[in-house]
DNA sequence: CTGGGGAGGGGGCCC
DNA sequence: CGGGCCCCCTCCCCA
């Protein structure tokens, strides 16, 4: 499932909201180290031009098979808070088949969560919304099936978070965080196997597949395996899976 | 050309 | 409902 699943496009009788109350003041992150040094003119996000925007890009490789990670990755004592057990936390655009617990389902998708809860949020946000609701972004073409994942996306147009030092724009907090730890030069997420440090988990979690012989994405003609998805496509438009 | 690091974006889930 | 955190992904750059 694509993670722009959210998304809905090509729908004519958009609702359009009140964005005078969907926008976010800036909000600054400003560290102690900060202090003494000086701020740069800010440019108000309001007035970013929506042609900035960049569009979604929609990958077409298609039926990617991904091996699950080899048990050597595993972390370590000492390793960063929630990378061991990613592979087990349960997101919605997982297929897998769950064995317990699955006791309420929707009735339009059949999709089932262990929660009831967890099937009111679904039908809100997806099912029920679809065939209701659509909020469409004023800065954009983009369409949403609730309020909430509109905010949300109305944020990277408006980037309410700024960096005090160097005034770039982030749509959200953590991300100005990322951004701070360029300047800081702190890297949290260290590497178990060579004690390689990175700011960011994901980079983290594409470095640690640089230790693995057997990668996680592999070519479906020679069987070549590579750590990411990008090199992955890069290889099979050079022409490996032409040539089959 | 290939592989890897740095930086960043976007949607989902949990609390 | 919103914030924080998560994961997956992309792009750019460099060795």
């Amino acid at each position: 499932m694509p993670r722009s699943f959210l998304v809905k496009k090509h729908i004519n009788s958009a609702k359009k909201p009140n964005y005078s109350e969907l926008e976010s003041p800036p909000v600054f992150i400003t560290p102690h180290i900060y202090k003494g040094l000086p701020l740069p003119l800010i440019p108000h996000p309001e007035i970013l031009s929506p042609a900035a925007y960049s569009p979604i890009t929609v990958w077409t490789t298609s039926n990617l098979p991904l091996s699950p990670l080899p048990s050597d990755l595993s972390p370590v004592s000492g390793y960063p808070s929630s990378l061991s057990d990613a592979s087990s936390k349960d997101h919605s655009g997982s297929e897998s088949p769950r064995t317990e617990a699955e006791k309420f389902q929707c009735s339009l998708c059949s999709k089932s969560y262990s929660t009831y809860s967890g099937l009111l949020k679904h039908k809100q946000l997806h099912c029920d919304a679809q065939t209701r609701k659509s909020f469409s972004c004023k800065y954009c073409e983009k369409e949403y099936v609730s309020l909430g994942a509109l905010k949300m996306h109305i944020r990277t147009h408006t980037l309410p978070c700024v960096c005090k030092i160097c005034g770039k724009a982030f749509s959200r907090p953590w991300l100005l965080q990322g951004h701070i730890r360029t300047h800081t030069g702190e890297k949290p997420f260290s590497c178990p196997h060579c004690n390689r440090a990175f700011a960011d988990r994901s980079n983290l979690r594409a470095h640690l597949q640089t230790h693995s012989d057997v990668k996680k994405y592999q070519c479906k003609n020679c069987s070549k395996t590579f750590s990411r998805m990008s090199l992955l496509h890069k290889h099979e438009e050079s022409g490996c899976c032409v040539a089959h």
